[in-house]
DNA sequence: CCACGATCCTGCTAGC
DNA sequence: TGCTAGCAGGATCGTG
C-alpha cells in the first residue's frame, strides 16, 4: 500500500518524465468518482494546455504543480499506481485516467479498486489541504520536541491511531506505523500522553530511520505486487519489514511470536514482549 | 475528545 | 477442483 516511502519513490521516477511537460489530452475517466468535484469533461478542459512546472509531494499525495497555479492532486489510496507509457499504448482495463502529454507520452492513472483520486486544486484549495495535513515527518522541522508537542495536545489517543491520523502526522500508514513502533519498542495502544521524554525521542527516531530506510530500498512491495513504480519496478523494503506481516512468526529480538490484532480499525503487528 | 462502524471497490484467500 | 463469502486497506463521515 503506498506510504510515504512508496509516494516519494513513485514521485522521483515521474519527475523527469514530467517536469517542463505540457498536457495535451485527457482520456479513459470512465469512473466520475476519480476526478471529483470536477465532472470529467470540465477536468479535462481545465487540464488540457497546462504545462508542468513542478512535481511534488504532501504526505501521501503527489502533486503536480501547473503554469496557471493550479495543483493536480493525486492520491493513489491503496492500489493506484502511475505509469509513463508511450502515446499509443492502450490502457489496462483498471486504468482510468490517462494524461496525454506533448512529447508522445502519457501518464496512465492504473487504479484496480478505484480508491484513487485525482483533484484539480486552486492554489488556494491547496493551502487549505496543506493546512490539514500533519507535519512531513523528514523535515528537518519534525523534531522530537515538536512531536512531544503535538502527543501532548492528544494525550488520551492511542498511538496506533494517531500515527494514522494525516492530520497528526502526514505520510505513515499501516505499515510504517507498526514498523516504527516496533523499533521505538512502544505498544500500539499506548496513550500518546503517557510517554516519557525518552521515549518520544525513541519514536521519533524510530519514524525518521524506518522511513528513511524505506525510501532508500524505494519502497515496501509485498509479495501481492499491488505497489509498484517507475516501469514496473519493485521496492526492496518487504524483506527488512520486523513486524509487519509476520503474525506468529518469532520477535528477531527476543524470539516471542508477533501477535496480530486490530487496533483503530487495522491489522497492527507487534511484539507482546518487547513493545510496552 | 476519542472509538467504532460503515462506506467505497475488487483481487485474493480461506473455508467449505 | 470449484465455488463463494469475507477480508484488506486510506480517508471520510456519522454515531455512540
Amino acid at each position: 500500500m503506498p506510504e510515504l516511502p512508496e509516494v516519494e519513490t513513485t514521485t522521483r521516477a515521474l519527475r523527469p518524465g514530467l517536469l517542463g511537460r505540457t498536457i495535451v489530452g485527457v482520456r479513459a475517466i470512465d469512473y466520475v468518482p476519480l476526478v471529483e468535484p470536477l465532472p470529467p469533461e470540465a477536468f479535462a478542459a481545465a487540464v488540457c494546455g497546462r504545462r508542468v512546472l513542478g512535481v511534488g509531494r504532501r504526505g501521501k499525495y503527489i502533486l503536480l504543480r501547473l503554469d496557471d497555479g493550479a495543483v493536480l492532486s493525486i492520491h493513489l489510496r491503496m492500489s493506484g499506481r502511475l505509469h509513463l507509457l508511450p502515446q499509443e499504448a492502450a490502457p489496462d482495463r483498471h486504468t482510468h485516467a490517462v494524461l496525454d502529454l506533448d512529447d508522445g507520452q502519457a501518464l496512465h492513472f492504473y487504479v484496480p479498486r478505484k480508491f484513487g483520486r485525482m483533484r484539480l486544486l486552486t492554489g488556494e484549495e491547496y493551502a487549505v489541504l496543506d493546512g490539514a495535513l500533519g507535519p512531513e515527518p523528514l523535515a528537518p522541522t519534525f523534531t522530537a520536541a515538536s512531536l512531544q508537542d503535538r502527543l501532548r495536545a492528544r494525550p488520551r489517543a492511542r498511538l496506533k491511531a494517531l500515527l494514522l491520523d494525516q492530520r497528526f502526522l502526514a505520510g505513515l500508514g499501516n505499515i510504517y506505523v507498526d514498523e516504527a513502533l516496533f523499533r521505538a519498542r512502544l505498544h500500539p495502544l499506548r496513550l500518546a500522553g503517557s510517554l516519557s521524554g525518552g521515549e518520544v525521542g525513541r519514536l521519533h527516531g524510530a519514524v525518521v530511520e524506518v522511513l528513511g530506510e524505506a525510501i532508500t530500498a524505494e519502497g515496501t512491495t509485498l509479495s501481492d505486487g499491488v505497489y509498484l513504480f517507475g516501469s514496473g519496478e519493485a521496492g526492496r523494503f518487504a524483506e527488512r519489514l520486523r513486524v509487519y506481516g509476520r503474525t506468529g512468526e518469532p520477535c528477531i529480538v527476543c524470539g516471542m511470536p508477533v501477535v496480530r490484532q486490530v487496533i483503530a480499525g487495522r491489522g497492527s503487528h507487534f511484539c507482546p514482549r518487547c513493545q510496552v
